[in-house]
DNA sequence: CGATGTACTTACCATATGGTAAGTTGTCAA
DNA sequence: TTGACAACTTACCATATGGTAAGTACATCG
């Protein structure tokens, strides 16, 4: 198959794991999406697990790949954070498919790749250690910080359809136009904060 | 069915919803786990969406009844928002159900119920804007603030498998500890912050 | 040409799923 | 005693599920 094929068919597969999560889809709702008999999809993948890590895995080599950098460390992470807030098209995705892992791997916790999302917190948690202010944090007052923003920002992608019905399609537009506008606010203030009260 | 009962099969339930998903728990697995048959758990709620609408029923009048006053609003949003991380016994497993039902309800967008959250919002939002700090903010920016800080919290509610799984049972521990007061600086760094760079 | 391999398809299959229909048992009030 | 009702059980069922086994169509290479 070739690589091409073989990415759209990701790509798809991931989206609706996305939205269904690993029980909700079966792989013949998979093949169909794709024009493809269950046979043929089996063939590929060989396993619906299988198929699933493969979608795991390439999310995993994506967040691995993306570092942009800056000379300013503050920018830096200020950016790699609010980057999580803009996912490139066809990422979309990514976060319900990780969210859902948070959820679900209890039940997966001895499936090798589980912990993809290691070298990216790891990043993200120097990153943070490279800014004055938390130039005397530990490792564990860091990455507590560093995972409250996540949560934020994660949190918040997975809930448009929920907010939309909560608060109507008009204030819904509001929120999201303005929120990537508080995330920064947020940071900021975490950052300014430093790892202690200090003040 | 004595009321009693009830409560202990919701209980179940929710715990199971809660570490499978909707579709990943048959009517067969929760009326076993109860000594129950297929059948007789049908007979009590005609359906399993029924059934799972009643979990879902259950958690949001639990998240109305609770609230917690003081005459320090400051201290009484706090306090609101920090109470979601040390759950009540039983009340282990709402955060999970309620973060599936956040990535779920795109496909159950009609079911009547699913905005169970609106109230709550409403009042997290009301709290903060009763602090001094926050007395000029518009509902969307205490909204946005109120949902960064839900979403710090309930993200890491649902990581305990995947954080140990990363770091190792002995480092999780370490951080495990140390997170509610982490989060309280959060907060406090929010509030502190107000809702606009008007320092 | 023949061989090998890849990308499938057709034909199955055991098991699980949510749900229906009809009967049984026990309780309790009139 | 009888009748009504709730709490089941037994017996089914159509459909979907993940997966296997074996065959076919086609392209590429020596």
């Amino acid at each position: 198959m070739a690589s091409n094929t073989r990415e759209l068919l990701l790509d798809r597969a991931e989206s609706l794991f996305a939205e269904r999560g690993f029980y909700g889809v079966s792989i013949a709702a998979i093949a169909n999406e794709l024009g493809l008999t269950k046979q043929a999809l089996l063939h590929h993948y060989g396993s619906k697990e299988r198929l699933y890590g493969e979608v795991l895995k390439r999310i995993s080599t994506r967040f691995e790949t993306e570092t942009p950098a800056s000379d300013d460390p503050t920018q830096a992470f200020k950016s790699y954070i609010l980057k999580l807030q803009n996912p490139m098209p066809g990422q979309t995705d990514s976060t319900r498919v990780l969210m859902r892992e948070l959820l679900d791997n209890k039940r997966r916790a001895d499936t090798a790749g589980t912990w993809y999302l290691k070298p990216f917190l790891e990043h993200c948690t120097a990153m943070l250690k490279a800014i004055p202010n938390w130039r005397e944090a530990s490792d564990v007052e860091a990455f507590a910080m560093v995972y409250q923003l996540l949560g934020a920002i994660n949190y918040y992608g997975i809930s448009a359809p929920t907010l939309t019905g909560i608060f109507g399609a008009e204030t819904y537009a509001e929120i999201d136009q303005t929120f990537p506008g508080h995330m920064e606010r947020l940071i900021d203030a975490a950052i300014d904060a430093g790892p202690r009260s200090t003040k």
